[in-house]
DNA sequence: GGGCGCATGTAATGAGTTACATGATTGA
DNA sequence: TCAATCATGTAACTCATTACATGCGCCC
């Protein structure tokens, strides 16, 4: 009863930001898996890590919720690809995805706040040794961010990548602050 | 040639924060998984996310590489319980461990990004409207991060949570500035 | 000729979560 | 007596990554 042949919608709960992703630069322009993969692992590589098999499984599971369809093209004798584009389910499920991660505010877990729990067993010397290292590799890291590729006018990669920016910067700063209450001591 | 039959300590490269934070808790005092598990999930949730099962299992782990020792208590005929404790070689663990964590520096993703590089494809009203949301959940959560609960003397959890409050005020002052600009267009 | 880029995948591995299983004690 | 807490685990599932497999074209 709850069954239909012809859903109305995709069930938006069973995809996450990857999967918005993937609709997303197909929301651009048909592209297949190579291309699809090489925009994600070159282009944004700094905002989201997803891997090749990754990219072709999702694919594969979003062309058989009829999210994307598939036309299969021969260039010569090169590689036969496979070129995915959005389909009306799809972007209906896109501007659901869209909507639902503006909407989250769901920081992640940061790694590093375990170390600083236990920052007392370590010497006074060793820690203030130790956050400045830290220091030194964000700041390394935020100056590599500034040779960002030139983007088109429709996706916002800089918006993504100014977020990043200021988050590293609120980092560093926190660092600084940190770092200096602990030498007062 | 590289194997010893008596080591002179444990690799360290197989083993990340959350390892850590069991062999952290057990140089404090020795524990057992229950209570473990109980500091984890109740005093700590915020700064990290282990679930039970997790948590033994690399517990057993632990002890297979002699990191921590057990033994088995009983006290009356309540359930019988496993108690860790640090060993040496845990504790040269431990160490090594913290530097590496207090030095990395390595920014999590963040999956609300993915969304901003699609802004575009919403109306500026439906983009502004989903920020403005985001922003005031991540209010309600910096102010219910202000319910610290007291923590002893050894362990340093107000340093991670003032990291993660200074990481969400950081997050809001960005969305509060990006919506600014958005708004100003 | 050799290596890299194009283009697609599969298989094995590993790690973590959810849900389940068990059984005694304690408090309402 | 019923639920929650104490205390330990196992099994099944999901999911992503690494490494592997294939084969053509292009450039040095």
């Amino acid at each position: 009863m709850t069954m239909q042949t012809a859903p109305a919608g995709i069930d938006v709960s069973q995809w996450d930001e990857r999967a918005l992703l993937l609709l997303g630069v197909l929301m651009v322009e048909n592209q297949h898996g190579y291309q699809i993969n090489d925009f994600i692992e070159n282009r944004i590589c700094r905002v989201i890590a997803m891997k090749k098999p990754t990219a072709y499984a999702l694919l594969e599971r979003l062309e058989k919720n009829q999210a994307v369809s598939v036309q299969v093209q021969q260039e010569g004798s090169r590689p036969p690809r496979k070129v995915f584009a959005i389909t009306s389910l799809g972007r209906d499920l896109f501007h659901q995805l869209l909507r639902i991660n503006l909407e989250q505010s769901t920081l992640p877990g940061f790694a590093g706040d375990i170390g600083l729990m236990f920052l007392n067993y370590l010497s006074p010397e060793e820690a203030i040794l130790g956050l400045k290292e830290r220091r030194s590799r964000l700041e390394a890291s935020l100056e590599s961010m500034d040779q960002v590729p030139p983007h088109g006018p429709i996706l916002r990669i800089d918006l993504a990548v100014e977020h990043r920016r200021a988050m590293t910067q609120a980092e560093l700063t926190w660092l600084h602050d940190t770092i200096a209450r602990l030498e007062s001591i």
